[in-house]
RNA sequence: GCCCUGGUAGUCUAACUUGGACAGGACACGGCCCUGCGGAGGCUGUAGUGCGGGUUCAAAUCCCGUCCGGGGCGCCA
């Protein structure tokens, strides 16, 4: 907020769009390079910077008023630093977040329009892996700053309920699932269908024959064979109950889903448009291919020889539907990286064919998620299931806070070692840009050391302790001018930045930038504590100090909420 | 083979869009703080831009080449 100011200032004299950089704590609170400037004016970089700050001074003095917020200009070499008038912005920030709390750092970006994140989209019939996993979290968290950046969202799902692999579990359920249900059997749905087709795989390997079988299967449902669909509707329900169960456990839940099954078929509408529209052509044995070998991407068929529509033809209708029932400003798809082409040609297909919201669709691809030993593939036996590995991390969260803690009641640990186990899983999945493969290693994840969820969730459970400690008392902020220690200006600062954060991270897609200004905030506030005691100095100190930990404790939670991780006051 | 993408200390990573003040952080390793308002912490030391050119006053950042990793190139999804 008090940037703005800065850029505004420059300007009157001169200096129109400014670059805003950080500075090292001892140059000040904002500095400002002036190298794009050199070339217009002329001069030297470092005689532009002192030059503006003469002018800035000169004006500070006609109009001290309007400067009340800063302390001081001072120019250094080809930079001009500005240092904030420190009590003046702790008691504004302060105020500001402990009036609007939940809301601190929402913004009004989105003006209320409205954008679909499709995310997930798990094939029915296996468990979902670690890859769902880094996708989920993805999913959310890019649903939760669109939407504390004003948006209103829609959180979609498309089901691939339908095909090959379908059908191979319905084979193996006939041969093997002698009439066990995951009830009977104790097992989670999709665990039970997923068993089910590994064990196809390994059949089909000694026994080609089971390959024809899943091959008929599939031409009866499609010939909507009523045995058939009775029985892939049991399946089905199933493994989506399994799935439920598993959106439930991570906390994920979808405005809309989509099946497979239902959309497969359309489409043809928009490969007959396309003909029309000179984008697609027909081929000698009569496919239909969409032409895009002049924009340097690779031709893609949309209509088989024999007439059947294939998955991008799906893609294609299911866009256009979206943005003509719900009055889109965007989509964004979170989809793994393997399908970076796919999207290319779709949006590509989608621009030719004239449609204007072509350009508001939008991929957001992440890297894969490897296992130490190689890339992870579900035949190949080596899935980290999603289920398995959240319940591994609520275990470990458990083992270590019972160890700290060992008269804690059953209830109380679990409730912790969900809020510390999941944390730990979603943090290390969104810290890192989306564009690289993560490596999950097992030890790593667990480690509540380092840059780690658990490690800023722990920096607030310590302010919560502080405030029980207070006996709850959440006192209001005096004198704001006492809050001059090195560690407290920077709270201060960092505090002031957190709005922008939450709106870059939402522009660009940058969640990792927001793990990285939560981290910061918790090793400054554990800085802070080592230098500052709280509770055990002069009445008006302690108090504007705990009116600041309130303050970072928001935010704090604001961040972890936007990331869907949990906040607990005591870990 | 072609296309996309990544290469930053022993390991992982930020900054790359928009080139600029000593390349920021974490893990590991070494030293210190050890009856603390929660040590799941703090302070501190060592160590890095794959390679070769180019553009620029200035390159991790832009351009070209090259090497290495990952992904893709189906009338599969």
């Amino acid at each position: 907020m008090f940037k703005q100011k800065v850029v505004e200032l420059l300007a009157a004299v001169g200096f129109q769009h400014p670059l805003l950089e950080k500075p090292d704590l001892q140059f000040g609170d904002v500095a400002v390079p002036c190298f794009s400037l050199a070339k217009e004016w002329k001069k030297a970089p470092q005689q532009i910077a002192i030059e503006i700050t003469e002018k800035l001074r000169s004006k500070q003095q006609a109009e001290p008023k309007q400067f009340k917020w800063l302390s001081e200009i001072n120019s250094a070499g080809a930079y001009i630093n500005f240092k904030y008038n420190q009590s003046l912005v702790a008691n504004e920030v302060i105020t500001t977040i402990r009036t609007q709390k939940k809301k601190y750092g929402y913004n009004q970006e989105g003006n209320n329009k409205t954008v679909m994140v499709e995310f997930s989209s798990p094939n029915t019939g296996k468990p979902m892996h670690l890859g769902h996993v880094r996708n989920n979290c993805l999913g959310r968290a890019v649903s939760n700053l669109l939407s504390a950046s004003g948006y209103r969202v829609l959180r979609a799902s498309l089901m691939n309920d339908r095909g090959a692999h379908m059908a191979k579990a319905m084979v193996a359920y006939q041969h093997w699932g002698e009439r066990k249900t995951p009830a009977s059997s104790g097992k989670k749905g999709d665990h039970f269908l997923g068993e089910l087709y590994v064990k196809f795989k390994q059949e089909a390997e000694k026994n080609p024959i089971l390959e024809e079988e899943a091959a008929t299967m599939l031409r009866a449902w499609e010939a909507e064979d009523k045995k058939t669909i009775a029985l892939w509707k049991k399946l089905l329900s199933w493994c989506v109950n399994g799935f439920n169960q598993t959106y439930k456990e991570m906390g994920i839940k979808f405005d809309v889903l989509y099946w497979e099954s239902k959309l497969w078929k359309q489409g043809a509408e928009l490969v007959d448009l396309g003909l029309q529209k000179g984008v697609m052509e027909k081929l000698e044995d009569g496919a239909i291919t969409a032409t895009l070998e002049q924009y340097s991407i690779p031709d893609k068929v949309v209509r088989r020889s024999d007439g059947t529509s294939l998955y991008i033809t799906q893609d294609l209708y299911v866009a256009k539907s979206r943005f003509d029932e719900r009055n889109l400003d965007r989509i964004v798809y979170v989809v793994a990286c393997e399908q970076d082409l796919h999207f290319k040609q779709l949006f590509k297909i989608l621009e030719l064919m004239g449609f204007t919201w072509a350009k508001k669709c939008y991929h957001l691809s992440y890297g894969m998620v490897a296992l130490p030993d190689g890339v992870m593939k579900s035949r190949e036996g080596r899935v980290v299931d999603a289920d398995d590995l959240m319940k591994e991390m609520q275990d470990l969260a458990k083992k270590e806070v019972s160890r700290r803690y060992p008269d804690i009641s059953e209830e109380e640990l679990t409730l912790r070692g969900r809020a510390i186990g999941l944390g730990a899983l979603t943090f290390f999945m969104l810290r890192l840009d989306p564009v690289k493969e993560l490596m999950y290693d097992p030890k790593a994840s667990i480690s509540f050391e380092g840059e780690t969820g658990p490690y800023v969730q722990y920096s607030h459970a310590r302010i919560c302790s502080i405030f029980e400690k207070h006996e709850g008392k959440i006192p209001k902020i005096k004198k704001p001018e006492l809050l001059t220690h090195q560690t407290e200006t920077a709270l201060v600062t960092l505090l002031t930045e957190y709005p922008a954060i939450v709106l870059a991270s939402t522009k660009q897609y940058d969640i990792h930038t927001l793990c990285h200004y939560l981290l910061q905030l918790a090793t400054e506030t554990n800085a802070f504590y080592g230098s500052c005691q709280v509770l055990n100095v002069e009445a008006n100190l302690r108090d504007a100090r705990l009116a600041l930990l309130d303050a970072v404790r928001i935010v704090l939670k604001n961040g972890l909420g936007l990331l869907g991780i949990e906040a607990p006051q005591r870990m």
